[in-house]
DNA sequence: TTTTTTGTTGATTGACGCGTCAATAAACTT
DNA sequence: AAGTTTATTGACGCGTCAATCAACAAAAAA
């Protein structure tokens, strides 16, 4: 039965089961056994795999914030102009992909982790130091000097409305999401605040 | 030994000292035993007066939500005009009681709980219900119609501050996120949002 | 064909934590 | 003085879970 060049195809199995799981659970508390159950083998080939539980978390948030890049990178290719680009992050922020009941349950978890795990916390700051260079490219032409501050409060709000997201019960709705941010930008960038 | 009217004594330390734990550990991983140890007392004793870990860290946020609110209802009585209504608002939710590392932490994982525990759901529901009301009372004379929307936008970025306080290392700055979360306001009052 | 590498799992272990219980003791009640 | 309520704990059963190991299977290399 075993065929050669598993590895990273029980790998992926894995990350994606992982993801799943933690949605469905809501928590941390997923044991290595239910996801690979989930992943379609033993609980002892996952640990064969990654070392250990945390790694394989880890290894899923990769995956999600690699994917997250990825589609970030793609919508910003295409776009000319300020405008465009920061339509384009925001876009990609709430894409169908990214703000899936799944994936923002995971982000939720991911953050109390990072409060304690000192790679998830380096992950995290790689993310957001992305994050903050890709808004200030966009903001800096359309609000001068007070990019940094924007960027700063636009990032907030973007964790705030996934965090909204992961409480709601309804069906996810990224339009509105997007549409919240959009506007707090559209007035900030006339920089009459005293 | 054994004093008589204990167990609001009792209670309030295991409730103190579930904070400081989550807040320590960051985490919701926390023993029961823990807890009992650092206020002073057996596990069976924690056990004896809450029903389990659950409704432990259940009356903890309870209790945090209960100084949260009270010192909301102090600035609010202060408060005259739409203005100082919304500034007592923010005041209270950053303030040095209420925008601390551990309470903080203990946001985060209840959030997270939120996810999953009915009675946790319900907390958070009336949570956000009072502030969404206290929000629209202060919002709606200076912002009218719109006042539905903002309040929305900012209690998400309400969070999102209060995420970033959680993550970041460093002191806590709630003088800087009530700023953020003002400016926010002061300019969407000018309702020319296209 | 033997050996080595890669894939795979059932079974086991060692640790840990929640919740319970029996037992003790001081304080109130009658 | 006897009985009841309240406070308190040490010990422990029971379940759970991460991680390991020994063993087996198939393919690739020698």
């Amino acid at each position: 039965m075993p065929k050669v060049g598993m590895k990273p195809i029980r790998k992926a199995a894995l990350v994606k089961a992982t993801i799943v799981e933690i949605g469905q659970k809501g928590s941390l508390d997923v044991t290595v056994a239910q996801i690979a159950r989930r992943a379609g083998m033993s609980s002892a080939l996952a640990h064969h795999y990654f070392g250990g539980k945390e790694e394989i978390f880890l290894a899923a948030m990769r995956h999600v914030m690699a994917i997250y890049a990825a589609e970030v990178r793609g919508g910003l290719a295409l776009a000319d102009g300020p405008d465009a680009r920061l339509r384009a992050i925001l876009a990609a922020s709430f894409s169908a992909t990214n703000f899936r009941r799944d994936v923002v349950s995971a982000w939720l978890n991911f953050w109390v982790l990072a409060q304690t795990v000192p790679e998830a916390r380096r992950l995290l700051a790689v993310y957001y130091a992305r994050l903050r260079s890709n808004l200030l490219f966009a903001l800096r032409p359309i609000t001068g000097p007070r990019a940094e501050e924007i960027a700063a409060g636009l990032s907030a709000m973007i964790d705030g409305l996934y965090l909204r997201e992961a409480l709601s019960q309804g069906a996810s709705d990224g339009a509105a999401a997007v549409q919240m941010a959009q506007d707090f930008v559209t007035i900030q960038r006339r920089e009459d605040v005293e």
